[in-house]
DNA sequence: TTCATTATTTGCCAAATGGCAAAAGTTTTT
DNA sequence: AAAAACTTTTGCCATTTGGCAAATAATGAA
């Protein structure tokens, strides 16, 4: 099956970071490969070198790990109109220790290593670019992650709900739960409570 | 009082990021305002922009803000060998809503933000080695807040006193309660358990 | 030192969450 | 449709944490 996909979203969120003409814009739309993933599917594995970046055009992918004691751990979502890649383990070219998983169907706008390179070296502003998205999803998760430790677990379930309001009962218990911090059946009880 | 300061813990936390020759050196050093904080100062405060950045050359930061319900809560705490400041209200010049305070008496390497303007035009490294900084310290603290959501707060304290040895028992317990998200009679009991 | 102030600990009880296993509900396979 | 596999809910009880106020300890000022 293939979807009719504009790239509307990615460039303009490129646009918010940076100025882009439209041969730039034509010559980064020629690096990009669309990739559908089903709900279900991993983008990316643990123990591999990561060797894409994904823009998510339509969908949601989350961000897992297994701790110490071997539960699986859901890190953080991800939603439509980011991007999504472990940095350090990109950066760094070593193996990542997280699993990227497609939570619901998704279309990802797909940019390999050797195109990230090429646009790096063609297009003078894409570094300044990609550092301010870098930056600016990074501080957003440390100001998503750190109020949470201060809530009781309804209210970081409310606050679930309310960034993912089609979400919640679509997806596993585990996901929710080891995002939120608390065990399933505990999630199970507040969902009841409310 | 001056305190002869080389220098040297930022000199090399730089070089890490990137290769800098001699005059590149002397440049950067010459920059830098040497700036010595008591316990308790204050570095930044909410509600101004912050017009400085500061490597922690000796002492503990943290940063803490004031949630809805008028409850101070600290963000983190930042250690030696490490940048401070708030980024998003630093890029974005709008005024911050954070307070950074010197936890220990701390000595500070403080750049302004003319400073950082005069290196970043003049050094062609600066950019890259200032993005891979923000980036790891950003990363750096989402993987440290990420699991804290699913370890009870005795670990979490243990973990913090394995990190801040020396800092448990000699801050107030509500700048350690509110980083652990507990309440300070909670701390209290998990302190006398161990 | 003494008083005043502030910080920490403690007691008491309530509320939140965990652990485990069984029951109920869903989905998938045959 | 039935069976199997998997997910979610529930019961029961233990543990953790919170809330509040009083007691104690530590700190700072007069």
């Amino acid at each position: 099956m293939t979807t009719f996909v504009t790239m509307d979203k990615l460039i303009n969120y490129l646009l918010e970071f940076g100025q882009l003409n439209q041969q730039q814009i034509d010559l980064i739309k020629g690096k990009i490969q669309v990739l559908e993933l089903k709900k279900g599917d991993y983008f990316s594995e643990a123990g591999k070198i990561p060797k894409q970046v994904a823009f998510i055009e339509e969908g949601i992918l989350r961000v897992c790990y297994y701790n110490s004691q071997g539960d699986e751990i859901t890190k953080y979502f991800i939603d439509e109109n980011n991007f999504a890649v472990d940095i350090n383990s990109f950066n760094q070219k070593i193996p990542s220790s997280e699993y990227v998983q497609a939570v619901t169907d998704c279309t990802l706008l797909v940019f390999s290593t050797e195109s990230l390179n090429d646009l790096s070296a063609t297009i003078i502003q894409w570094d300044g670019i990609i550092n301010k998205i870098t930056e600016k999803a990074l501080v957003e998760k440390v100001n998503k992650l750190s109020p949470m430790l201060a809530e009781d677990a309804t209210t970081r379930y409310l606050n679930f709900i309310e960034k993912f309001p089609s979400l919640a009962n679509r997806i596993p218990l585990s996901y929710l739960a080891s995002y939120l911090g608390i065990t399933q059946s505990s999630l199970s009880r507040i969902r009841k409570s409310i």
